[in-house]
DNA sequence: CAGGGGGGAA
DNA sequence: AGGTATCCCCCCTG
């Protein structure tokens, strides 16, 4: 492979890929290989990925061939493509599909076509016990070898071989459920026409079509604001089948059933609520995920779990799947024949669960990448601006001095920003904005200091929503909120967002965040994120770990250095 | 039945 | 690794 100076990209063999974030090529490149690749650093001149067994499977589950992956990076790297590295990527892409689960006589067979590979995996004690007595021939005459499995462990099964290095193709086929006659209303309650948007409708049909071939169940992910509610409306439509919908609390609880209500043709009385004030079951059931994983003590039963078995569902929605609860994988590893869709703005978890999402409920089905929303115009255009200041002299020392646990901490609530905050709501004066934080005392100081109403989760769901509507109204244009904003569905529209603190590095955080201003805006179309972040410190290394994910997708932070604030 | 407290979880 | 705030459950009170 000749040497090619004038390409952006280098692909060693360690499995990282090195991008010139100032290249001209650097966008396309970026796009090419966001697919199969994941961002791991991203200082201002060359970005790192790493390419990931799973993030190569969940290629490969959305059709992409090797030769796609390894054509892409060749078409950027300087020094071509390592051939250890092609090696490994038809390897790894090849494993997808070497194992697969099916149905056939009654009995659920993992089969291959590696006969060997089959035998060693299932040498293991581990897989081993998952298997039904007996040597199975499934199909005399051809290659393909099979082992019968115990009908419980097909969830189980798949988790123990993906650990092995080996994900499942799992075709075993799903049961169909309860019938449950619904379609989308040509115009919502409102009057207004119902017309899905073509990526949602693409979203749809990606994961039905997976319903009819490869088995229905998957992750769609797509941005905040794209419309994921109403691509699992659709989804329920396509289906037909009495539905389960878990998702992360009550407002959303009732967010789904008003969709439900305004955008399907479902009777009101076959629609169920699911939480702690009722305990409804019907054909189709908004639950929350809480109310699924309480249990009275530590080492009892999980009573509300039935609702799983209390009806016969033909789908179960897991919204905001990256949230999805470990006693909840738990039991959905033992309903694998029931149709899952996973719906998500970003996939990633801090915990490394991901595998278990690829493996219980899916692997990604389709795909929105954010600035392709954006260039549809169906959120707002937005900047994003690290703004890093000093500490003042006994702060300093104070975080010299602090031990590793206080460290972050001390950095966050660094009182210099309170300056920066106020020069930024000067620039901003005619604009509505969310300053947002993750510690209480520091909100409520500044909330204080700058006469602005505070949101924490200590103020009654009324006086919030009170808030919130004054602010929807433009009667007041500032608000300050703590947590509260990574939950609340009903957080009013702003455009412009100041984070003074965050939870360490969590990059989906950091991205439902910038989602708090990017729906559609009237006149400019322009959104403005700001992070406030202290120099030098531990705040300074989780802020850049926080940003991966949208860089990622896109966007870019502009540094902008502050020395000192008079 | 509204509202507050305890407890667990991610 | 590191940790706070939040949410939601259920139970209790009046």
């Amino acid at each position: 492979m000749s040497y090619r100076p004038d390409l952006p990209m280098i692909v060693q063999s360690d499995r990282t890929i090195l991008l010139e974030a100032q290249h001209p090529q650097f966008e396309e490149a970026r796009q090419a290989i966001a697919a199969f690749a994941e961002l791991i650093k991203s200082p201002e001149y060359i970005h790192t990925y790493r390419i990931t067994p799973l993030s190569l499977w969940n290629a490969a589950a959305s059709g992409m061939k090797p030769e796609q992956v390894t054509g892409l990076l060749g078409a950027y790297s300087k020094y071509g493509v390592p051939p250890t590295i092609v090696r490994d990527i038809h390897e790894t892409i090849g494993r997808y599909g070497l194992l697969r689960l099916i149905q056939s006589e009654g009995q659920l067979r993992l089969v291959s076509s590696d006969p060997l590979l089959l035998r060693e995996l299932t040498s293991y004690k581990s897989v081993s016990a998952l298997l039904d007595a007996g040597e199975d021939s499934l199909a005399p005459g051809t290659e393909t070898a099979a082992v019968p499995v115990k009908a419980y462990a097909r969830g189980l099964i798949k988790q123990e071989l993906i650990r092995l290095g080996y994900p499942v193709q799992d075709l075993a086929g799903y049961h169909e459920g309860e019938d449950c006659p619904v379609s989308l209303r040509a115009t919502t309650s409102s009057g207004r026409p119902l017309q899905l948007r073509a990526y949602q409708q693409e979203a749809i049909d990606a994961f039905y079509a997976a319903g009819t071939v490869m088995g229905g169940s998957g992750v769609l992910v797509l941005p905040c604001g794209a419309g994921k509610t109403v691509i699992g409306l659709g989804v329920l439509c396509q289906l037909q089948k009495a539905t389960l919908i878990l998702t992360t609390n009550t407002t959303s609880v009732r967010q789904w059933i008003a969709e439900l209500r305004d955008k399907t043709d479902l009777d009101p009385s076959c629609i169920g609520e699911y939480s702690g004030e009722r305990k409804e079951v019907r054909p189709v059931t908004v639950a929350t995920y809480q109310i699924l994983t309480y249990h009275p003590d530590a080492d009892s039963e999980f009573p509300h779990m039935a609702l799983f078995s209390e009806r016969d569902w033909g789908l179960i929605i897991y919204d905001e799947v990256h949230l999805l609860p470990a006693p909840v994988f738990r039991v959905t590893s033992g309903i694998q024949a029931t149709r899952r869709l996973g719906l998500t703005a970003t996939l990633v978890r801090e915990d490394g669960r991901q595998e278990d999402v690829f493996t219980l409920i899916g692997p990604k089905r389709y795909e929105m990448p954010w600035k392709v929303l954006e260039e549809q115009g169906w959120i707002a255009e937005a900047t994003c601006k690290e703004i890093r200041l000093p500490f003042e002299g006994k702060w300093r020392e104070a975080y010299a001095l602090a031990g590793a646990r206080q460290k972050y901490r001390i950095a966050a609530e660094n009182p210099r920003k309170l300056a920066v905050v106020q020069k930024l709501l000067e620039r901003h004066e005619h604009d509505q904005v969310l300053i947002i934080g993750q510690y209480v005392e520091q909100l409520e100081h500044m909330a204080k200091l700058l006469d602005i109403p505070v949101i924490t989760g200590k103020v009654p769901e009324r006086e919030r929503e009170l808030l919130y509507q004054r602010f929807k109204a433009g009667e007041i244009n500032r608000l300050i909120v703590s947590k509260v904003a990574n939950f609340a569905v009903d957080l009013p529209d702003a455009n412009v967002a100041i984070q003074i603190s965050g939870t360490f590095g969590s990059r989906q955080e950091e991205a439902q965040r910038l989602g708090r201003i990017l729906r559609p805006k009237q006149k400019e179309n322009a959104a403005h994120f700001y992070t406030l972040v202290t120099r030098d410190t531990r705040e300074q290394d989780f802020a850049m770990n926080r940003q991966l994910f949208l860089i990622e997708q896109g966007y870019k932070y502009e540094v902008i250095e502050i020395e000192s604030l008079d």
